[in-house]
DNA sequence: ATCTAATACCCAGAAGTCCTAGGTACATCT
DNA sequence: AGATGTACCTAGGACTTCTGGGTATTAGAT
């Protein structure tokens, strides 16, 4: 993630894991691809702590899971967003919104006085 | 500090602190408040998280301060920027540019396909 | 006169997240 | 046979922020 800031992800990583579920089931490796696109390599999430962040975010009901085979005859766990997730993808999607908004006001150009 | 979202905080609160004092030189608790009053309040850093922080940077040679009077004749740290801090500025700056532009890319409405 | 609130600083310990650096297993391509 | 890509997992460490304390002085309220 980002390799040169990992604590910009701190907070975000749950959205960003719901959010791409918010377009289907996918499994772990497949979102974290799916992020690389998306992003254009931009976001990249290390295994170390996106298999944890599912963990979590499964044992919080927010996502679950089935097992299944991928395309390549390799079995897979395929995560889903709960009623739960859904719910707190948007939570999380206004309180990013807000939060980068009042960053936003302090960025702002204006030494001013 | 955006009390629902302590997390979301980690890896910004470096850059608002040195945003704030590129502005010009402030003291600790001024710095919350001045940040409080930009965001009209949706930033509220905790003294518990303000300080240490404070600590870091000086430590890292980001900033450096001065022993001063307040208006009100209380003995304050005045910080300031030192020249690799306004280095820092720059680049933190940059990268949460980059970063947020990355997120965006993945709450853009588009389940697409 | 006494109490409260605001200013201004500080610290120890806990909580939480992400990363590093490993590991397993199977399939495909060279 | 060996390398690469897919797909999962874990322990331990590093780092940041917060909670909940504490000190001291000044100004305003009762």
């Amino acid at each position: 993630m980002s390799r040169d800031t990992p604590e910009l992800l701190k907070g975000t990583l749950d959205l960003l894991i719901l959010k791409t579920l918010h377009s289907g089931p996918l499994h772990g490796y497949g979102i974290a691809r799916a992020l690389e696109e998306k992003t254009g390599k931009a976001l990249q999430i290390e295994e170390g702590s996106l298999y944890p962040a599912l963990y979590r975010m499964t044992n919080r009901g927010w996502i679950d899971f089935e097992w299944g085979l991928s395309s390549n005859n390799r079995k897979k766990k395929s995560y889903h967003l709960t009623p739960k997730g859904k719910k707190l993808l948007g939570e999380k999607h206004a309180q990013w919104n807000e939060f980068t908004a009042a960053v936003a006001l302090v960025l702002e150009e204006g030494t001013a006085s």
